[in-house]
DNA sequence: AAGTGGTCTAGACCACTGA
DNA sequence: CAGTGGTCTAGACCACTTG
């Protein structure tokens, strides 16, 4: 007679309480204990339902305080970054990619800033193209610091593309990231083989190994891009 | 003399080895039961461990097959989206809201495909215009479902927005969510008062109850808007 | 059929924090 | 200082998947 009860189970009973005013906003639930006692299972199946209400933004739990129904849910999304080949493969189309340029130099101070790079400190500058059936896809603009990653020094980057060879070869352990939208310039427009002033989207990306900045990375994707959260 | 270790102390020590090279990609890693041996903790703490870097897209785990590590690692990336709203006041300004119209209607066909509406069901439209500090801000385009939301067509939506009546009164079981950039066309460009061809941030969402579309929204953000993941 | 991850349980103790 | 969430442990059994 007795269901067994995943704690996905126990998730979603408390999540439709929330959506039918068992628990209304701003309401204190009952103890993660009694929760358990009234659905016949153990507490530490209770806890780690709630954790996944509370990590999705819809609850808040305090240590004595309890646990409380969120004034204002967040709105929290995860998305999947693919790599670019793998994207432009998955639409069935071929994948290729074309080295720009490669020159060792001074960033500017907005790049050393958000590697956190001494203000005299050289770096590889890298700027690319990544096509999809020949016609182009992104454009990508790179700088990635030779203190962490000295082997890219030597490394061929007509033949494997920079984010290739660092996915492949130095892992990171964190990085940020940020999306905006931005107007085509000639620079851009020539490139992309677009008119000027089209919306492009762009990613900006650092990625880091322990304190230390491994490249920072803006790729600008031809009009039309769009990233979705994965279902 | 013994340590007591968190799950996340795992985790880190085990990412500490994929980071080093002493797991390489596409290596098989011992069970979790000799890790925890190793590591002088419990099986279910490594398990705990593994699934997190299992759910950051590192490693591929499977039943018999054991635990590998990924060759491509997936980057997965998660953003808190506010309310406009508290993104507005988070920034020290004052944040108003005027509604531009409201009127109930057929909406067109890749809406009402979206909201997975009956073709030849009616939905609320309402467009209104976020205001920080008088400045335009964000321009929304919504369509609500009155089947799923009666409530919402006797509401004053000059008094409060539609996005703050929906989140306080009917909250979401799931959403999807897409970001893209857009041009700004004559009639964007005069709402939220920029030069036409300006690159705009845009997101798109649409809101589930169960398996009841809720909502579907488009804001436009004004230029220079940009969105990162939290730190 | 056997090996490995997935999850639950019961109990214990810790760590906050509000009264 | 007492109440509540946070986490660990040891053991058990289940579920998948490969050989």
């Amino acid at each position: 007679m007795k269901e067994r009860q995943s704690w996905r189970d126990v998730r979603d009973q408390i999540q439709a309480r929330l959506l039918n005013g068992t628990y209304a906003m701003g309401d204190r639930l009952p103890r993660d204990e009694d929760i358990a006692a009234e659905l016949g299972c153990a507490r530490s199946t209770v806890q780690r339902a709630m954790q996944d209400l509370a990590d999705a933004g819809r609850i808040d739990r305090r240590r004595k305080g309890g646990t409380q129904v969120k004034h204002s849910p967040v709105t929290r999304a995860t998305f999947d970054i693919p790599l670019i080949r793998a994207e432009v493969e998955a639409k069935g189309a071929r994948y290729a990619y074309r080295l720009l340029s490669r020159d060792l130099g001074l960033p500017p101070p907005t790049v050393a800033a958000s590697m956190e790079l001494p203000t005299t400190a050289q770096a590889l500058h890298v700027r690319a193209l990544h096509l999809a059936d020949t016609r182009p896809y992104v454009l990508e603009d790179r700088w990635i610091n030779p203190e962490t990653v000295p082997e890219i020094l030597s490394v061929d980057l007509a033949a494997i593309s920079a984010n290739e060879w660092l996915v492949r070869n130095r892992p990171y352990s964190r990085f940020d990231l940020a999306f905006c939208a931005l107007r085509a310039g000639p620079e851009e427009a020539d490139l992309l083989q677009i008119p000027v002033g089209e919306a492009l989207f762009v990613t900006d990306r650092t990625t880091w190994l322990g304190a230390a900045s491994i490249t920072l990375v803006r790729q600008i994707a031809v009009p039309g891009y769009r990233i979705a959260t994965r279902s």
